[in-house]
DNA sequence: AGTTTTGTGGGTGGTTGTGGGTTAAATAGG
DNA sequence: CCTATTTAACCCACAACCACCCACAAAACT
C-alpha cells in the first residue's frame, strides 16, 4: 500500500510533461503506470494502478440511474487518463486535465498516501489559507 | 514503545539540519526513520516510524470527502517528511516546516513520550506563559 | 589530564530535474 | 491508397541540487 507524503515544486513544460519526484518513485507502493483524474478542490488525482482499482470498484458500484451518480462518473472518466512514466520518470497531462487544474509554468505533486496530488502552487496556498477554522480547530474535530 | 522526556536546545545550521539529542537516539523506541510533520500551535512532530503508522492509519480512514479531513489530510502530508538520520545523527528539515513552525538558529527539541516536538524556544516561551490558567489550574481539570 | 562521546560546519560526487532534438506513429488531404 | 503534415513518444545531455563523507570543536566521562 503506498504511503505517499510530501510536496515537490516542479516544472511542466511545453509538451505538458512533469516529473515525478525521485521520492515518490521509490516510495512503495509506487509503479510505472498511474491512472491521473480529476480531483476534488481543483486539482488533479495520481493513482497507481491498484489504488485505482479501488476508485473504479467504487464507480462500478454506484447506482446507473441515479442522475447524481451518473454526473460523476462521466466528469470523473472523462478526463481520466492512463500515464506511464518515461525514461526520465515524466508524465505527460492532457490539455483538459491542464486547464482543470489551472495550471501553468510549475505545480506541486503533493502526497496524499494512496495518491498524489498535483495543484497549481498558487491555488494550493489560496486553499490552504481559506479555511475558515485554524489547523487546530480542525484538528480538534477531526481527531478524537 | 518510546518515552521521549526532556528539553534540549540545538543550533539549525545552514543546511536546515539539526541533530537529535544523543538522549533521545538512546530512549527505547529510538529508531533511524522519522517522519516529521506539522504539530498543533506552530511546532513539529517527529516521530519514530512505528508511531508514526497510527498516525497514518488514523489519516486513511478520514472520509475522503469530508473538506475538514481533506483539509486537515493535504495540510498534514503536504508537509510531511520522511527524514533518516546522518552518520551524525542529525535530520535534515525543509524550507516549508522550518517556516511553518518560526524556526530560526536555535530550535528546542521537546520529549513528548511517542514523538518529539521541536520548538523555535521563543514561541514555546509565549505558549507556555499565555495559557490563562495556572499549571495547578490546568493539572486539576485534566487529572482526575 | 586523557579519552570518548556529542555537536557543528563545510566540501564533493552521484542523483535528479529539465530542456531540446530525433524518430516513430497518427491524422488528414490529395 | 499513398503522401504530407502534425502529433506524440523516445532518447540524450547539461545543470543544479542533495545526500554523503570527512574533519574539527566542545563537552562529558573516566
Amino acid at each position: 500500500m503506498a504511503g505517499f507524503k510530501g510536496s515537490f515544486k516542479h516544472a511542466i513544460d511545453q509538451k505538458g510533461r512533469i516529473n515525478i519526484p525521485a521520492k515518490f518513485r521509490r516510495t512503495p507502493g509506487a509503479v510505472e503506470n498511474y491512472i491521473i483524474t480529476r480531483g476534488l478542490n481543483n486539482c488533479l488525482y495520481v493513482f497507481p494502478v491498484d489504488e485505482w482499482e479501488k476508485v473504479e470498484n467504487k464507480l462500478r458500484s454506484l447506482a446507473q440511474t441515479d442522475p447524481n451518480a451518473l454526473y460523476y462518473l462521466r466528469a470523473t472518466l472523462a478526463n481520466a487518463i492512463d500515464a506511464q512514466l518515461d525514461r526520465q520518470g515524466r508524465i505527460t497531462l492532457t490539455a483538459n486535465l491542464i486547464k482543470l487544474a489551472g495550471l501553468s509554468k510549475e505545480v506541486l505533486i503533493n502526497g496524499a498516501l494512496d495518491r498524489m496530488e498535483i495543484w497549481d502552487p498558487d491555488l494550493f496556498d489560496k486553499y490552504l489559507g481559506e479555511s475558515a477554522e485554524s489547523y487546530e480547530e480542525v484538528a480538534r474535530k477531526i481527531l478524537i
